[in-house]
DNA sequence: CTAACTAAACCTA
DNA sequence: TAGGTTTAGTTAG
C-alpha cells in the first residue's frame, strides 16, 4: 500500500493506493500534515483485510501524475477526468454495486439516491443507498457529492454539507 | 439473530 | 410544506 500527499489549488490531498487501485483519496486539506494526519486516521478506520499490505504488485499501480493534473483541473473548475483504476477489495457487494454506478455519473450531472437504487435492483432502497455512498472512501473519483435527493435537495456529505455544496457549485450546479 | 441506526422516499392532509 | 410511515442494507450487541 503506497501513500502520497498532492497539492491542488484548493489544498493538499492525502491518498494512497494498492496494486489493484485507488484505495483512499481525501477531500484537500489546508496544510500538509492536516493531510497526513487526515490519511492516517482514514486508514485506520480502513475496514477488513490484514494482508492488504502482503501483496504490493510492483508493476500495476495509479498514475499519481495523471490524478494530480485531474485535482488540478478539476479546482480550476475544469471539466476534469478523474478516472482512475480503483481498488474496490474493501467494499461490501452492495456498497460496490453502488459506488461503481456513482462513478459513471458525469460532471455537473447529478442523481437521486432513488434512481441509483432502482438501478441497482433494490427499487425502495434508498436509504440504504445513502448509508453505502457514506462508505466511499475515493472522493470526486467517485463523485458521490452527485448523489442529492429527489426533491432537490442536498441530501447528506460525510466531509460536510459545505464541501458537497461547494463542490456542486465548482461544477456549475447551485444547490 | 435482533435491534438500532441512516447521506430517502412516500403518503396524507 | 409538515409530519408520520415505510423501507433495505449495515453495524453493534
Amino acid at each position: 500500500m503506497e501513500k502520497a500527499i498532492i497539492e491542488t489549488p484548493a489544498g493538499f490531498a492525502g491518498l494512497c493506493w494498492s496494486g489493484s487501485g485507488l484505495v483512499l483519496l481525501n477531500l484537500p486539506a489546508p496544510t500538509v500534515s492536516d493531510a497526513e494526519i487526515e490519511l492516517e486516521s482514514a486508514l485506520e478506520r480502513l475496514p477488513g483485510r490484514p494482508n492488504e499490505a502482503a501483496r504490493p504488485p510492483a508493476g500495476g499501480s495509479i498514475d499519481v501524475k495523471r490524478l494530480e493534473k485531474g485535482l488540478n483541473d478539476y479546482f480550476s473548475g475544469k471539466r476534469a477526468d478523474l478516472s482512475v483504476p480503483v481498488d474496490w477489495s474493501h467494499y461490501t457487494e452492495f456498497q460496490k454495486k453502488v459506488l461503481q454506478r456513482v462513478y459513471s455519473v458525469p460532471w455537473g450531472r447529478v442523481v437521486s439516491y432513488g434512481q441509483i437504487a432502482r438501478e441497482v435492483g433494490t427499487p425502495r432502497g434508498a436509504r440504504a443507498v445513502g448509508g453505502a455512498v457514506g462508505s466511499n472512501r475515493v472522493l470526486l473519483v467517485v463523485p458521490c457529492h452527485r448523489v442529492i435527493a429527489h426533491d432537490g435537495t442536498l441530501g447528506g456529505f460525510g466531509g460536510g454539507l459545505d464541501w458537497k455544496r461547494k463542490l456542486l457549485k465548482i461544477e456549475g450546479l447551485d444547490i
